[in-house]
DNA sequence: GTCTATAACCCGATAGAC
DNA sequence: GTCTATCGGGTTATAGAC
C-alpha cells in the first residue's frame, strides 16, 4: 500500500525544525530529515524542490516563531513596559532556542504569498516603537534598538562574556535607548 | 629534491584567509587551500593538526587584522572623534571584508601564548571607551557599544535593509551613545 | 616535508519500479 | 507518493614511499 501519504509539508518542517533545535543548522541535510521521519530520502523531494527550498521554509518559520513570542510579550502592556517586554522576550528566545533564532536572518522562500512574516514582523515593531519615539523617529529608533538586542544574542552565544549574562550591559544599553525617548520626543 | 620546505605557517594562513574572503569560510577545506598552494592535502598536517586548528588559526588572524584596523582608525584622535571614528572603522570592515569579519567571533586557538589577540582588543575598546564615559561605566558602554555596531552589521549582511544602506540608523544609534556620555559623566 | 593512494565517511539529486 | 538503487560529488584523515 504505497499510496497514502505518509507524511505532509508542516510534518516535514517541524521535524526539520526540531533536528535543527537538536542538533544545529550544519546537520540539516535531506537525508538526516528523511531518517527522523522514516521515510527514503527522495521523499520529501516530492514536498521541496532541493535544500535551499527546505532551509527557506525552515527560516520563515523560525521568523513566524519568533514573532508570535514576540506579540505575546507586547500584549496589552503600556507602551514603554511593552518595549521592555519585547526586549527581554527577544534576548530570551535567542538564548532558550538559540538554533533556532540563528534561522532568524536566513534568506526566505521568494513567493510572496500574501505578506511575508519578516515584514509584518516589522510592522508590528514599529508600531511598538512610535508609541514611545513618535512616527517620525521611528524608522531609526528601532532599527538601532534592534540592532543592539541583536549584536547582545549574537555576542553572548560567540561567548565573548565568558560565563556570566550580561545582564548590566542589556539594561544599560535599553535604558539609554528609552532615556533618548522620553527627553526629546516632545 | 623533497626536502626543502615549500610553505609555512603563515603561507597557509594568508592563502587561506585570502581563499576565504573570496569564496566564504564555506569552501574553506583542507583540500582547497592545498589546491590553491600548489601542495597535496596532506601537506597541510604537518603545520596545522586538523581543520579546526586551521580554522582557529584564521579565526585570530581576523581578529588581529580588525583590531589593527581600529587602532589605526583612533590614532592620536580626541576622546569623542577617536569613537566614531572606531565605529566607523568597525562598520566598514565588516562591509568590505564580510567573509574575514565573519570569521572574527569564531572559537580561537586554546594555547594562550602570551596575550589573546581577543583580551588586548578589548582593552583597546575599554580605555578609549573610559575617555569618555569614565571608568566606572566604560564596560557596560563598551559592551552596549560593541552590540549595537555588530548588529548593525549583522542586519545589514543579512540584507534586511535592502540595497540602502542604514546611514541614519548608524548615526542615531551612535549620537544616542555618546549623548548619554557627555551628560550622564560629570 | 611532500608525495601518491586510499579508507571511510558525508552529501544532493535523479531514474525507474510499484 | 514512496520505494530501491545509483550517479557523482564532496570531505577528513591516515599509511607508506621517497
Amino acid at each position: 500500500m504505497p499510496y497514502p501519504s505518509k507524511t505532509d509539508r508542516q510534518t516535514i518542517l517541524a521535524t526539520a525544525l526540531d533536528l535543527v533545535s537538536r542538533e544545529g543548522i550544519q546537520k540539516l541535510a535531506i537525508r538526516s530529515v528523511a531518517a527522523a521521519l522514516g521515510l527514503a530520502p527522495n521523499a520529501l523531494y516530492r514536498y521541496f524542490a532541493n535544500l535551499a527550498a527546505l532551509e527557506a521554509a525552515l527560516a520563515d518559520e523560525s521568523r513566524l516563531r519568533l514573532h508570535g513570542t514576540l506579540r505575546k510579550a507586547a500584549r496589552k502592556k503600556p507602551p514603554e513596559e511593552a518595549i521592555r517586554s519585547i526586549a527581554r522576550a527577544y534576548v530570551r528566545f535567542a538564548r532558550e532556542q538559540p538554533q533556532v533564532f540563528s534561522l532568524t536572518l536566513l534568506p526566505s522562500t521568494p513567493e510572496t504569498e500574501g505578506e511575508a512574516v519578516h515584514v509584518q514582523s516589522w510592522r508590528f515593531v514599529l508600531e511598538h516603537v512610535a508609541r514611545v519615539y513618535g512616527e517620525k523617529r521611528a524608522p531609526e529608533a528601532a532599527v538601532a534598538l534592534w540592532a543592539f538586542l541583536h549584536g547582545m544574542t549574537v555576542l553572548e552565544a560567540a561567548g565573548v562574556f565568558g560565563d556570566q549574562k550580561p545582564a548590566s550591559s542589556f539594561e544599560f544599553g535599553l535604558r539609554l535607548w528609552l532615556k533618548a525617548a522620553s527627553t526629546n520626543n516632545h
